[in-house]
DNA sequence: CTCACATCTGGAAACGTTTCCAAATCTTAC
DNA sequence: GTAAGATTTGGAAACGTTTCCAGATGTGAG
């Protein structure tokens, strides 16, 4: 039916061995044999059986993915870094979301994990519980994190208390007192490690200005633009007062509130500061100021860590990704400083 | 090492066909023997390896999607959907994006898809040339294509020229004669029926109405929020007057001239009414009147259709999909009228 | 020219399933 | 009880590679 490397070695004259390391370039070949096979391969339009392959050498060529969601900005261009760096070095990418419903986490992790057909896993913003971490490790490959660490495995991440600091920090540095900060909760979010860091980050930098946190201001939303505009619509509306600035969790939730204010009739940034943490694309479009971290370039760098660790170097150890500070048009001096 | 069929036939006491046959569910298997089988299995722990089984079935539970990026709402949401709807069914996914790059396509239409890892291929609007086309179904396998026809393979999708009328007539119907269109370009997009399509749906309504189109509110832009955030600016900016409505050729778009208007200070139905076709998420945050074709569900549709030929269905056929009208609060009478 | 050693090659045994085939066992009807 | 047929079973041959091993061939030093 389909050419195999039977065929090949038959055509080119030589054993199915010599064909195999020809093509593969693992073991000797002399120079004459190699071309001889090439051409051979070439002629007969042969496409290696990689089912086979993996069967007989336990390498699959094939990386899986792992993500809660595809449909959120940075899991979508984190993955799309990770599959053009996969594409480029020949490898499949084969994607699991994990969903809302731990009945998908747990199929992903018992099932489909254990079907030998990896030879690695990036795991993205996945906050595991200690049981869960095991039946990954169990699956004896490779794995990278991306996003939440993950403990025992190699991380890349941003430094997510430091880089919330510095945002409250640069608000504060303009002159505002009256902020709040739209934060991720457990009640939303799986992987909660993430907000709650990051709302560290926020009383860490109010508590060395000294500047009272106020608890209403401390707002637990989903991280989403839509969940994020209709909190800051409630939160901007509030009678008792609203805050000059608001440091949201992430740049779709920072969207979120700039449209809301929008609609409240404020102007950002005369009436409203804005920041967020992310470096969302669209960004630019809402003149957003946030703390770019790159996410399509950490699915790169991750699954490069993956492969250069499958080619043999030493394993991978956790890095901090450094986010570029992006100063756009929602942050300035609070209204009474105009 | 890892514990096989052979160690479970051997813990059962039956014949490794026996095995086979009684966890794969295809033959005959007494109601003992299967009970034996399958708590030998459990004991044993044991997990299938599906590269064997491919290689001998020639099935690999395995189905490709193709999809040009993984960052656009309607293409990440149709992989959500396809991808919840594989999980449930036991299949696992493998991600293509064929991104910008001819060379990328040529990569995954010549290298990946022959690797005989495949049940078969969702293909999500890809403009195909005809060889390519030919080479898509070189594989072998059946593929469903969605969005873009595709030439001899099934596909889903919306009736791209009608939805465009019917949109154009909601605007015209609501008394508006000085109607912009924004549209997708050539050159901009590869996937070029789409914008056509919903181009001529256009001009259609226009001409049926017997408005004149006026060239200048024709306007070619990418698919994207900023592309047409940027356009609509220089559109709703020009001295030349500017229109009472602006249909936009996907809610991407319409989302980049509502927040375009709000910038210039248009208010939004008052001044400039706006309609979408996609159903995107955000919808409801800027009252976006549009078409919903709810592409996550198409993305589930999709699978259900590869899957029930897999399962020896007759081949499926194309499939309209019939869009849900939602009317918002960005479509009104226009200025004149108030 | 010979020896030691490196390089190249082919045969054949994996890898872990599925499935064809034929034999064994179980039904059911007479 | 027997024959015909259906159901259940095990043996073994695939599936298409990789890789171990041993033998063949080449290279360079003495």
């Amino acid at each position: 039916m389909s050419v195999s490397i039977r065929d090949v070695a038959q055509s080119a004259g030589v054993s199915m061995a010599t064909v195999s390391r020809a093509l593969s370039g693992r073991g000797n070949v002399s120079e004459r044999s190699r071309q001889r096979v090439l051409d051979a391969a070439a002629e007969l339009g042969f496409v290696p059986s990689y089912n086979a392959a993996s069967l007989a050498s336990g390498r699959t060529r094939n990386i899986g993915v792992m993500l809660p969601t595809v449909q959120r900005w940075f899991f979508s261009s984190v993955l799309e870094g990770a599959s053009g760096a996969l594409l480029e070095a020949g490898y499949d990418l084969t994607l699991y979301t994990t969903g809302e419903e731990p009945g998908q986490r747990q199929s992903v992790l018992n099932d489909f994990l254990l079907r030998q057909r990896l030879d690695g896993i990036v795991a993205v913003s996945l906050e595991l519980s200690p049981e869960e971490v095991e039946q990954l490790l169990r699956v004896k490959r490779p794995v990278v994190g991306l996003g939440g660490p993950i403990e025992g495995v190699a991380t890349l991440h941003i430094d997510d208390v430091e880089t919330a600091r510095r945002a409250t920090q640069h608000l504060i540095g303009l002159g505002h007192r009256e902020i709040a900060h739209l934060s991720g909760s457990p009640e939303f979010e799986r992987d909660f490690a993430l907000p709650v860091n990051r709302r560290v980050g926020f009383e860490t930098a109010m508590n060395d200005a000294g500047i009272p946190v106020r608890p209403e201001w401390l707002v637990p939303t989903d991280f989403t633009v839509a969940g994020a505009h209709a909190t800051a619509k409630r939160l901007l509306g509030s009678p008792s007062g609203r805050p000059t600035a608001v440091f949201a969790a992430s740049d779709e939730m920072a969207i979120g509130v700039i449209t809301a204010a929008q609609e409240l009739g404020l102007r950002v940034p005369y009436d409203l500061s804005v920041i967020g943490i992310d470096g969302h694309e669209l960004g630019e479009v809402f003149g957003l100021t946030t703390f770019d971290q790159a996410p399509r370039r950490q699915g790169v760098d991750a699954v490069r860590m993956l492969l250069s660790q499958l080619d043999g170097d030493a394993a991978p150890v956790s890095g901090i990704v450094e986010p570029e500070f992006v100063v756009r048009r929602s942050t300035s001096t609070p209204p009474q400083a105009h």
